[in-house]
DNA sequence: TGCGTTGTTTCACC
DNA sequence: CGGTGAAACAACGC
């Protein structure tokens, strides 16, 4: 489930592997992908040089030379995998098709070879992902219509004052408020859960009812769990299980398995639709003081 | 086989 | 206008 820790993992993988090389052959085997995007014919490509990758949010922008830009969403199962001519592979994204299988795998709708021999393969197992391919004087304009709010990590993160600022009108559930791309951008389902566990905050706290204390504490954890799903190249998760490396992520996908912190079960429980994986022990809900009768 | 799965958009409503 | 909650949508595997 790419999240904003998978897709920088992709933007630093074409930066390092792509940047530079001359597009040669594209090949695009499931052109609806391509049905928002003003620019339909990927061919277009074709010998254009990649300038740079950026990333906002959860959306990747591949810069070529020759003004055009490739806009990228991988919404549930997307995955990235560069092959370089003597093998080697870096691969980000959905853990399927598997990383160390044959390519194009059966979801593997859209390739870019270069000059050099290396191919950049797009997979997507649910089809949910979006391509949009424009001149890049449109990419600012795409990316403003999403309203995202401030990064969760990085160069000009959300700041504790931001984020209690915006939690202030909210009554909705914490977790529901910091799924919120345009309170907070790069939070996933994943990351949403790791965090308010790093944080001891119960998923289903209303927003509004977080003193600045715990928003401040709940901001570093947003921080926190996003660095560390990026230093991993991302989380694995393949059929709700996780497969956590370093203890990461500690919650989510480990129903009925020991909390790390207190040995307590992590629970599933439904928030705002969404999977939500915490320890009940751990994350206590803070009722509002009930205003007991007095006299 | 129907359900679960996600990010995002849209809509009705207050 | 803005917040809320629900529904819709994309499609697949178990």
């Amino acid at each position: 489930m790419p999240e904003l820790p998978e897709v920088e993992t992709a933007r630093r993988i074409i930066e390092r592997e792509l940047t530079g090389r001359r597009v040669v052959a594209v090949d695009l085997r499931l052109p609806k992908l391509f049905r928002d995007s003003e620019i339909r014919d990927p061919g277009m490509l074709i010998g254009q040089t990649v300038v740079c990758a950026r990333r906002r949010a959860k959306v990747l922008a591949i810069d070529f030379d020759g003004e055009l830009s490739l806009l990228v969403h991988f919404k549930l199962a997307g995955q990235l995998a560069v092959i370089r001519p003597d093998g080697a592979r870096s691969i980000a994204g959905h853990p399927v098709p598997k990383p160390d299988g044959p390519y194009p795998h059966k979801s593997t709708h859209f390739d870019l070879r270069f000059d050099d021999g290396t191919i950049a393969h797009f997979s997507d197992i649910r089809q949910f992902g979006w391509y949009r391919l424009m001149p890049a004087s449109q990419v600012q304009p795409a990316i403003d219509a999403f309203k995202f709010g401030p990064e969760g990590t990085g160069r000009d993160a959300i700041t504790s004052t931001q984020l209690f600022a915006a939690l202030q009108r909210r009554s909705i559930p914490i977790k529901q408020a910091i799924l919120d791309q345009t309170i907070v951008a790069g939070v996933g389902n994943i990351y949403a859960d790791e965090a308010l566990f790093q944080a001891r905050i119960h998923p289903q706290q209303p927003a509004n009812s977080l003193s600045r204390a715990l928003v401040s504490r709940l901001r570093d954890a947003i921080e926190w769990a996003l660095d560390m799903g990026i230093a991993q190249g991302g989380a694995k998760i393949i059929h709700q299980r996780a497969y956590p490396q370093n203890d990461f992520p500690a919650v989510h996908g480990r129903e009925g398995e020991p909390c790390i912190r207190c040995g307590g079960t992590v629970r599933k429980i439904t928030v705002a639709t969404r999977g939500t994986y915490f320890c009940p022990a751990c994350q206590r809900l803070r009722k509002p003081k009930t205003n007991v009768t007095t006299v």
